[in-house]
DNA sequence: TTATTAATATCGATGCCTAAAATATCAAAA
DNA sequence: TTTTGATATTTTAGGCATCGATATTAATAA
């Protein structure tokens, strides 16, 4: 649209910046909230728990695994590499959090394991961290956090199709 | 809503969480949509044009701004600290494609700015940023974006409202 | 059995990121 | 002028994250 009046030199980037800055300003506003959001989670998980963002997160992953859960499944399930699951790790075994287990099956594989300290200190975090959340988004109206959702469906989706085929 | 059924001793924060679990998933679909795209441009940053994200972010700041900026005005922008800036600006430096000078006005202070290389570089850079978030968003409908800005405007200013006042 | 290939986890190097302390400068009050 | 408080940046120490290399074990093939 408007071909005329955009010198010839610039024209195809001058185009594709106009028509496709929409979907740019889409992106960085997503990328405003998900920053937003969790940099005060992460700063109120330091403040109130002395945790970090990362630990938090493995032991959310215990919790809903009792029986525990290898490294590699760790690494699969948080979606970071094994190296910093290694690393993370260390740090909850020395705080007495988790506990690393010889696998019976695999003498490769540790299972990983919530302490019963650790668990019960996960519950104090998790009830806290899931009011701070609702309380995040409490501006929405329930209409509008039910659109959001299904919108963010197809986004997964759309985006899951472009970078899942790398 | 359905007090009966449920165990009175763990009664709260049953009830707690079956209510708000919805919010939690929201919340979760949105740190997904968001890794997910950040970790494919982070990934094409790298292997096409050997930059990393935090650089190729700097650098984009300083587009913008042709005048430069000071390190704390890109801190700002950025929303991450001064020392992280800091080091960001020495890796640009060492790779030639920004420069700090000493300000006129201001003896404590630096201005950043792109060398012509630095421009020329992230312009071609920029150009294939953007195809990839228009592809990344092209398999939503024109109308269901228009929504997702919207939705994201309200979650953004319900979120700025609840972490701003630290 | 032996050799090969794949899987599991760790380690070292590098880079990003923060918070807190240190350094230098500015601007305005005493 | 000197002091005082605010501002701008760097430095330091520690945690998070990746990649590539390595050691060990497992599974498979010869």
């Amino acid at each position: 649209m408007s071909k005329k009046s955009v010198p010839a030199a610039s024209d195809t980037e001058t185009r594709a910046t106009s028509e496709h800055a929409p979907d740019l300003r889409l992106w960085l506003r997503t990328l405003a909230c998900t920053n937003l959001i969790e940099n005060h989670i992460r700063s109120r998980l330091r403040t109130e728990f002395n945790i970090t963002l990362p630990r938090f997160d493995l032991m959310a992953q215990l919790e809903r695994s009792p029986q525990g859960l290898k490294m590699g499944e760790l690494s699969k399930r948080m979606m970071v590499t094994g190296g910093n699951v290694t690393g993370i790790t260390d740090q909850l075994v020395t705080e007495g959090l988790v506990v690393r287990e010889d696998s019976p099956k695999d003498r490769r594989a540790y299972i990983v394991r919530l302490t019963p300290e650790g668990r019960r200190s996960f519950r104090k975090m998790a009830e806290a961290h899931e009011m701070w959340v609702v309380e995040l988004f409490g501006g929405m109206g329930e209409q509008q956090r039910g659109q959001l959702y299904e919108l963010l469906a197809q986004l997964k989706s759309s985006a899951a199709r472009i970078a899942g085929s790398k």
